[in-house]
DNA sequence: GCGATAATTAGAACTATTCCAAACTTAGGC
DNA sequence: GCCTAAGTTTGGAATAGTTCTAATTATCGC
């Protein structure tokens, strides 16, 4: 079985649990994120699937990735004005935008950092999720 | 010498640190935020000055904003697609983005908890300023 | 006060996203 | 296998938020 396959097995999967159809432009734009996974706009996923399903419509995209983070395979990120990015990466991490290269790097956390970052939260604050975003720049390489 | 215009000193004092002027827009646009910090957005900015200046534009809200951004008096805030968002808090805070009213709250933060975020960057990484956003709900009160 | 520079203004332009109504697809019941 | 209902896609129009532009106005140093 190929890795794209169990790919679409897994969004199958969750699809259905919401009562939603896997389509072909549902499994396209998840491969597209999956493939290069850096951290694309809309229009940037609307131009590399255009390559498999040529006639496929912004509006489409926007809808799939929309479906996509419903279903909780896909993180949207917004890090400031400007559009929002895509983001398949399902293990804790944090973002770190750097400043020169405006890309932006996933940063794995230790399983015990989002409790304690959670632990600042006073009585009454209950938290769904915690995200977390450095600023700054890379070293040279 | 009253609230308002020791902030106005301090303002100003920023302004011609960087080579820019003190303005009646600028200081009325700082003020409005350090009066209600509920991170207002830039129409509801220019909503709340107009009843001081009743002509200003609201292009001149957005240069104003962007401003008090670039003397670092003032954070602008993005957590989803969506306006803008504006806080005059200085101290380490995250923001708890309550997903019932859709209201923010700032938390702030011990000190050494942004140290101990940002030494999970691994080598290379050199991190200027660090977000948390928390989303979730707080208890009914 | 004068000139140079900076800031404000109104409106047009632009970008990202959502809405809409029509056409198409799919799954399940017969 | 066909029909129907529901879900999905599509292109274009509409909207929201922000930035740009060119003309006017204000401010600062001299």
């Amino acid at each position: 079985m190929s890795i794209s396959s169990q790919n679409a097995d897994a969004l199958a999967e969750r699809l259905s649990h919401s009562g939603l159809r896997a389509t072909p432009q549902r499994e396209v734009v998840y491969n597209v994120l999956l493939k290069k996974r850096d951290h694309p706009t809309a229009d940037e996923v609307f131009a590399r699937v255009k390559s498999e399903l040529p006639t496929i419509s912004l509006a489409t995209v926007y809808n799939c990735l929309e479906t996509l983070v419903q279903c909780e395979l896909v993180r949207a990120v917004n890090f400031e004005r400007g559009p929002t990015r895509y983001c398949p990466n399902l293990r804790p991490h944090a973002h770190f935008h750097d400043e020169h290269t405006g890309k932006t790097h996933d940063i794995d956390l230790p399983a015990d950092l989002l409790d304690k970052v959670s632990s600042v939260l006073p009585q009454g604050y209950d938290a769904k999720s915690v995200e977390i975003i450095f600023r700054g720049k890379t070293a040279p390489h």
